[in-house]
DNA sequence: AAACGTCTTTACATCGTTGGCACAACGTTG
DNA sequence: CAACGTTGTGCCAACGATGTAAAGACGTTT
């Protein structure tokens, strides 16, 4: 593989001129510009971009950290990230936690400043210990484990959750059960407690259920459990939409119909979701403009270096109301 | 951040003896060793990646590319690399190309040996050409396009949709339709070529839809002009799940039975295709073994520097019998 | 023609790390 | 006690790129 030494040789010239046409410096003689140019593409040069970076002071990597990229919403939210740090002339490395504390610690302890220019979390169990002094700037998303001095991006999931709910409500049902509690996740605690608020509102009474990871599987088994109740349940509200189409699926196993004899609710409005059936009611939070703020808010400290304190950025959501809550 | 230099400062040894601990090198007195083992801690040292891979020679990371990773299955193969790569140290960076040959060409040209230690390319559109000459060890998943001297994993297409459609035939299905032909994908070629063996060993006549994209909205698109046709299909085969989905979605909304009317089958049994309604018959891949492989052949190339012929590992597959194709 | 300012190019140091090698320290051996 | 092998350590160069600053080229002004 050719170097700008190589270049620097077959052009005739010495190496920084050839650093200098590569960089687009202004002021080398036509002549000279033409000669490297031709050495360039005769060598097919490509910049060792770890030379470049080590020199430079930053990697052109982020981190995006995620439980698990099988997980249909976290795919789709990988992509949109990808997509928005290319903008930046940033490649994204993706890592696996599998919703694992140690894990996440590990992940992000092992970043340094040296692999990555910046990172963006998802986390699921860390706690602010954990995610002390990560050495680069570091966004989170969705949770914000409260004390903890760093940006935050996310829908309002207390106010989402809410909605949700009162839109069941709105259906006249009252037996509405809720799938997805979970002891650490921050969001399912956030959800939780918007259910909960809605609930209150109402004068009903809460059902939970709990789930341990958030795949069709946990769904299906919640809603077996809240099934065999004395009281069934007339409405589910999922945290996300794994757990609802698990939960569609043992209700229309049971000869139940959705919505009319329980209605279904889910989170996050992956694609699968519009064309489920029943369609899945759910919360749609606005992913690529999650993405980009994400992306935005590591790209201002890490490469402009503005200095600002520690932002919480609120991105929308819509209610998806589907065919599963509409009878 | 502190460097090599900061510790050996500390523990009062070389820059040299304190590369020699963090390396496990053998010879070092236990009383040097512990005095730099309680620098390393002090300071929090942790190696630039950059400067060390530069001397190395090699990057720590290798390259995922795929057309979109918000497709459940690239998710999941994504997932299964990610985990296969970390048992050899390896991060894993991921590329989106949205199909798009231009992209997949710049993305594989980009790559240099800089960057990454390798690269394993999921290919839609790419044409051999475009990948004459890597630069590092390339391996290619599913497609292969046959006059190149690369590495490929992936399961047998062609068998593959001759097993499904076989099934259908099975079934006592005589109408059967396929969709996702498309001029460009390989692997859509191959399904294709493997429909019209099945069909053709039955004495049937090919009824043939393409796709644009593999989502629901185009599986969608595709069931309804099939359904539209005066000789309606009584069976659809499809190239993915997502396709298989929306078909299943738009046969439920004429207010067909699925499988009783027409029965349908996917491709690569995501996640969900267990648990919707119906749930979908479709040829499961083993992801794990794919995704292991894929990653084995690369580390051998670029780690091990073996040196041996292209080639061409055919992974396991089976056909997932499920209701949409059960009476 | 000397002095000056503007372009253009180059030599050199540097980023943080590791390989190669020389040398120092040490205990063994003849 | 000289020669030797084994350990342990440090110096230097190198990986490929870029920032710095100084030197060279050239035309313009006095």
């Amino acid at each position: 593989m050719a170097t700008l030494k190589d270049v620097a040789v077959l052009a005739g010239v010495s190496v920084k001129t050839v650093s200098n046409v590569v960089n687009g410096y202004e002021f080398v003689k036509p002549e000279n510009r033409r000669r490297v140019e031709d050495a360039l593409n005769a060598t097919g040069y490509r910049p060792n971009l770890g030379a470049r970076n080590l020199r430079r002071g930053r990697t052109g990597f982020i981190a995006l950290v995620v439980p698990e990229l099988s997980i249909p919403y976290f795919g789709e939210l990988a992509g949109g990230i990808i997509a928005a740090a290319a903008e930046h002339d940033w490649s994204v490395l993706i890592e696996q936690t599998q919703g694992d504390r140690a894990r996440e610690r590990k992940v992000i302890t092992d970043l340094g400043p040296h692999m990555v220019d910046g990172a963006i979390v998802s986390p699921q169990a860390v706690v602010p210990d954990d995610i002390a002094t990560p050495g680069v700037p570091v966004v989170l998303l969705g949770e914000h484990p409260l004390p903890l001095p760093l940006d935050h991006v996310g829908i309002d999931n207390v106010t989402a959750a809410r909605t949700a709910v009162h839109h069941l409500i709105d259906l006249g049902r009252t037996r509405i059960a809720v799938i997805g509690q979970h002891p650490t996740r921050g969001t399912a605690t956030q959800r939780l407690a918007g259910y909960r608020q809605a609930i209150a509102e109402a004068g009903l009474t809460e059902i939970v259920a709990p789930a341990l990871r958030y795949h069709h599987s946990d769904g299906a088994l919640a809603m077996t459990e809240l099934l065999d109740r004395p009281e069934r349940p007339d409405a589910v509200f999922c945290f996300n939409d794994m757990l609802a189409l698990g939960a569609v699926r043992v209700a229309h196993d049971r000869g139940l119909r959705v919505p009319d004899d329980i209605a279904i609710a889910g989170f996050d409005n992956t694609e699968h979701s519009a064309y489920s059936v029943p369609s899945l009611t759910t919360i749609a939070p606005d992913k690529a403009a999650l993405a980009r703020a994400a992306v935005d808010l590591v790209h201002r400290r890490a490469i402009d270096k503005e200095d600002f304190p520690p932002q919480d950025v609120s991105i929308p959501f819509a209610l998806e109301v589907r065919e599963s809550t509409t009878p």
